[in-house]
DNA sequence: TATAGCCTTAATGATTCTCC
DNA sequence: GGAGAATCATTAAGGCTATA
């Protein structure tokens, strides 16, 4: 297998080929094509394995890549696409997905969209879009001081951990106090200030797509601490190493990946006997849990958590407070 | 005129597949 | 058997609109 440039191999990559052509077809120069992907973050991938599945199933129909820049009714197309995928028993999401790549590249190719956007295919979407909604149901979620202790237990035995344990502790302290989401700590920039702060400073895609910086102050309890996790991690280094990035791996000789973070936090959260099957966004909706349970007001939260539609998402997503409580304060006389 | 709820789409999480 | 790519799935923001 040859590869290209960015490192993916070209088996797979029609959808990106196909994406390409269209937008080359109407004029845009590669750089510009490349820009639109870029404006992208990591949604690019994604989008061009929708179209990968479009331009296969167009191929199937008999028809050729250029009678694509002929249609005339886009949303026509992605209706009986979208239909297809039904009719062979496609998720909900990736229904929603497909639909949404091709809406962008009959956009890109120039569609307004009420050509694209029409009501046939609003009524099609209607089932995958039900299906796709989040119940409102009570899910337990566990204590955040289940990760406090382990942390707690492990902070006089920081020689004994692994690389990738030290790792997975020193990220997921960062995330239950900064609520920030593993990719935003691990695109990080972490710098030490004076009186033993740190600064962690990021940027966040979702939603805000702008710079975030959050400050830890030592607490009071140290071994719990993210400042004292942060400084143990980066004193493990050797004097001429200091300017490699923070989250470098000895043992590697490079970065660690995204997904060597998310497996470091889960090698942790198995170790404090955190049931399997919870992901690495639990230990926001933990941390926020024990926040809301202790009382935070709204304007904290949302302060904190740096949502937009701050109560709502929490509510939604991050609150897994059991209405038990509730309920077992309404049973006392 | 504020807001609840829907819809679209981007961003992220988790798992599976490939290839060396 | 492990790194990295591909694939499947969920989470979240923000726009839009009906409604009280």
């Amino acid at each position: 297998t040859t590869r290209k440039n960015d490192g993916c191999l070209v088996r797979g990559n029609r959808g990106e080929e196909l994406f390409r052509w269209v937008l080359n077809q109407r004029g845009l120069t590669d750089t510009a094509i490349q820009n639109v992907i870029n404006g992208w973050h990591e949604s690019w991938r994604r989008h061009r394995q929708r179209l990968g599945q479009f331009d296969e199933y167009w191929i199937s129909l008999g028809r050729r890549r250029e009678e694509i820049l002929k249609v005339e009714d886009p949303e026509l197309v992605i209706a009986n696409f979208i239909s297809q995928l039904e009719a062979e028993d496609a998720t909900n999401a990736n229904q929603a997905n497909c639909r949404s790549a091709l809406s962008t590249l009959f956009q890109l190719q120039g569609f307004k969209k009420e050509k694209i956007n029409g009501v046939a295919l609003q009524q099609i979407m209607k089932k995958p879009q039900a299906g796709m909604r989040k119940p409102i149901k009570e899910e337990q979620i566990w204590n955040y001081d289940q990760l406090l202790k382990y942390i707690k237990s492990k902070s006089d035995q920081k020689v004994q951990l692994s690389e990738i344990e030290f790792l997975g502790i020193v990220i997921a302290t960062i995330m239950g106090y900064s609520t920030l989401r593993l990719i935003e700590v691990h695109r990080a920039i972490v710098s030490k200030l004076p009186k033993g702060c740190w600064q962690v400073k990021t940027a966040m895609f979702k939603g805000h797509d702008t710079g975030v910086t959050v400050i830890f102050r030592p607490l009071d309890d140290l071994s719990i601490c993210p400042t004292q996790w942060l400084s143990c991690w980066k004193n493990r280094r050797k004097k001429k190493d200091e300017k490699l990035p923070v989250w470098w791996l000895y043992s590697k000789n490079r970065v660690a990946s995204y997904e060597e973070t998310s497996k470091a936090v889960h090698i942790v959260m198995k170790a404090c006997k955190i049931p399997a099957g919870y992901t690495v966004t639990s230990i926001r909706s933990s941390s926020m849990t024990k926040s809301i349970d202790q009382g935070a007001t709204k304007t904290e939260i949302n302060r904190a958590t740096r949502h937009r539609k701050g109560s709502q998402a929490v509510a939604n997503h991050y609150d897994k407070n059991l209405n038990d409580k509730i309920r077992t304060r309404l049973a006392k006389l």
